[in-house]
RNA sequence: GCGCCCAUAGCUCAGUGGAUAGAGCAACGGUCUUCGGAACCGUCGGUCGGGGGUUCGAAUCCCUCUGGGCGCGCCA
């Protein structure tokens, strides 16, 4: 399918070269040509403001530039008329047969209208989620999810080869606090008396009583002596498939699952570190190079830690990678993590990240460069925060607590499709304030409804018809009317907005998106029946052939945000 | 103190240097209802946080100030 900007900037181009060859402009180098839809639609369809900005290069006014690149602007099946308009835009708008005729090309498209060929032979990997399975997915992490699906869905639209993966680590403290949390619910389970510590290193929650209470149940007694690592493997295999489930509740299913733990088996770590000891990027010490006084004064006693010498790259500081206990820091194996990654041969990778990851995903990255390899086909999407209201106070993202503040908590009180909605459509860059109570009381004001409603409708039509034995075939479209025209213009857009989302990892911008196209739709469907007995045969099936792309693009829409595309409410 | 992000309508948020800054919700008033009650139409609502600067043109880019968020571990 065209991308109609780009495919006006074209004409332009040529236009403006046109002129030049005729001696009608002056010789200049030829600037970027944007064009995008003006704000008003008596503007037209697409405008290019290029005659604005080359008003000093030309040394011309701006409208008598405009007036002579136009009269160069070649003729396109597509385009209907070019005008012009004070202070200098160029104004296309599309021609309305052309125009009826996409109708005919959506429904051709079908589940595939509008994809790209941006990322064509391309492969791109998004990692995303990527929580250690200690707990129950949080909201913030949802948030995480939800873009990380979604973005990886936007890169399909466009053409890519994506593969989801969940990058995880299952040893280390924490994990081991987790298996002694679970062995101390289960000596409870079996009703021993237990001292449950009441600091950090204990985990609340009520899933492990329930974890407890299974193994009861599976083992009886037999793990009454057993120490915390067989609770541990068995809450983390609980916990991946508690976590996956909770995934799949709102679409999200990813197709690798990366241990951290693979690249200490395998080496990785120690080949990396080797690798840059030899590229001089590593020394041994207590303290880093650059210590003022005041950290030489918190010294407290220990040993020599091996450094990375990051602030060579523009790092605030250098950064431990292999501790004076021996134990590498997190960083060594994120390093060695990423360069795996660039290893397999992607073409493009994504990480989504919380805000309180950015600092790291910078080490990262000056670890990559440090290694030699380009770090710019890593791109990080960072999300700010989730801060969760309830009853007009925050509600800290616990895991050790859980009330009301898990992916399921949110998905029981609302819907898959809400939470998905909800949470894709705002800039990752903008704090995300979700206010539960408002979630639930407004699940029925909820844009996801208004979007969905409009396929719903579109399906409606198509079981009445079916019930009164009307069919679209062989219909006319040139029967159509300006209606129906406002409607298919807005549906065009949608291949720009693809390629924009794609281009800067922007899914949200899917979001806003259906939320105009159905705007656009309601009142069209309010007022162009089709099945009504005033309507006459030909122009009903030339109507019902309009709904049918109409659903098409809204069921398009509505998958690559993982929602459903229902045919009821 | 340093780094990154944010500040736009009462609220939640869009806005890729271009024309008169938009949408949803809330509020108020209407219309529909033979495929529609999660619908449609209208009204109200703005010093784009403040101040400088760049530009033919700034919500958008730069500087600065104010106010919020996140980070600034030999945690992950």
């Amino acid at each position: 399918m065209k991308l109609l900007p780009h495919e006006i900037a074209a004409l332009v181009a040529h236009a403006v070269q046109a002129a030049q060859a005729a001696g009608d402009l002056p010789a200049f180098e030829l600037p970027a040509i944007d064009i995008r839809p003006p704000k008003r639609p008596e503007q037209g369809d697409y405008a290019a403001s290029v005659a604005l900005a080359l008003a000093k290069s030309a040394g011309m006014a701006p409208l008598e530039i405009a007036n002579r690149i136009a009269k160069h602007v070649p003729s396109a099946d597509f385009i209907g008329s070019v005008e012009i308009a004070p202070p200098g835009y160029i104004n296309f708008r599309l021609s309305e047969s052309w125009l009826k005729q996409q109708i005919e090309t959506i429904i051709a498209e079908g589940e595939s209208a509008f994809a790209l060929d941006l990322g064509a032979g391309k492969r791109a990997q998004v990692e995303f989620v990527s929580a250690n399975p200690t707990g129950p997915l949080t909201v913030g992490r949802t948030r995480g999810g939800v873009i990380g699906d979604s973005t990886a869905r936007v890169l399909e639209a466009a053409g890519y080869e994506v593969e989801r993966e969940y990058y995880f680590n299952n040893a280390g403290r924490q994990m081991r606090n987790l298996g002694n949390s679970l062995r101390l619910r289960y000596l409870q389970a079996l009703g021993r008396e237990v001292q449950l510590p009441d600091d950090d290193s204990f985990y609340q929650g009520k899933y492990l009583i329930d974890f407890a209470n299974e193994l009861v149940k599976e083992q009886g007694e037999a793990l009454a002596d057993a120490d915390w690592q067989p609770f541990k493997d068995y809450a983390e295999k609980r916990m991946f498939e508690w976590i996956k489930t909770s995934l799949g509740r709102i679409q999200i299913r990813h197709d690798v699952f990366f241990n951290e733990n693979s690249l200490y088996e395998s080496g990785a770590i120690w080949q990396v570190l080797e690798e840059l000891e030899e590229r001089g990027y590593v020394y041994k010490a207590v303290l880093p190079e650059d210590a003022d006084a005041e950290d030489k004064a918190d010294n407290d006693g220990k040993g020599e830690a091996v450094w990375f010498r990051s602030t060579q790259f523009g790092d605030t500081k250098d950064r431990v990678l292999v501790k004076s206990s021996g134990e590498p820091t997190y960083t060594l194996p994120d390093i060695a993590y990423h360069a795996n990654k660039i290893g397999r041969g992607f073409d493009l990778m994504v990480n989504i990240l919380g805000s309180d990851h950015l600092v790291q995903a910078q080490v990262v990255k000056y670890g990559l460069m440090a290694l030699g390899l380009d770090p710019s086909k890593v791109r990080v999407i960072i999300n700010q925060m989730v801060l969760v209201m309830q009853d007009g106070k925050p509600v800290r993202g616990s895991t050790r607590r859980g009330i009301f503040d898990t992916l399921d908590d949110l998905v029981d009180e609302t819907s898959p499709d809400a939470v998905r909605y909800l949470m894709l459509a705002r800039s990752p860059d903008s704090q995300h304030t979700f206010d539960l109570d408002l979630a639930v009381k407004q699940s029925n004001d909820n844009p996801v409804y208004y979007i969905q409603n409009a396929h719903v409708r579109c399906a409606g039509i198509f079981r009445e018809a079916a019930a009164r034995g009307v069919s679209d075939e062989g219909a006319d479209v040139g029967l159509l009317s300006a209606d129906e025209l406002r409607f298919i213009r807005k549906a065009l857009e949608l291949g720009e907005v693809i390629e924009v989302a794609a281009r800067n990892l922007e899914a949200y911008r899917i979001a806003f998106y259906a939320q105009e196209l159905a705007q656009v739709f309601h009142p069209i469907y309010d007022s162009v029946r089709a099945l009504h007995s005033d309507v006459p045969p030909e122009l009903q099936k030339a109507r019902l052939r309009f709904y049918r792309a109409a659903q098409v693009v809204f069921k398009r829409v509505l998958t690559m945000m993982g929602m459903t595309a229902p045919d009821y409410m």
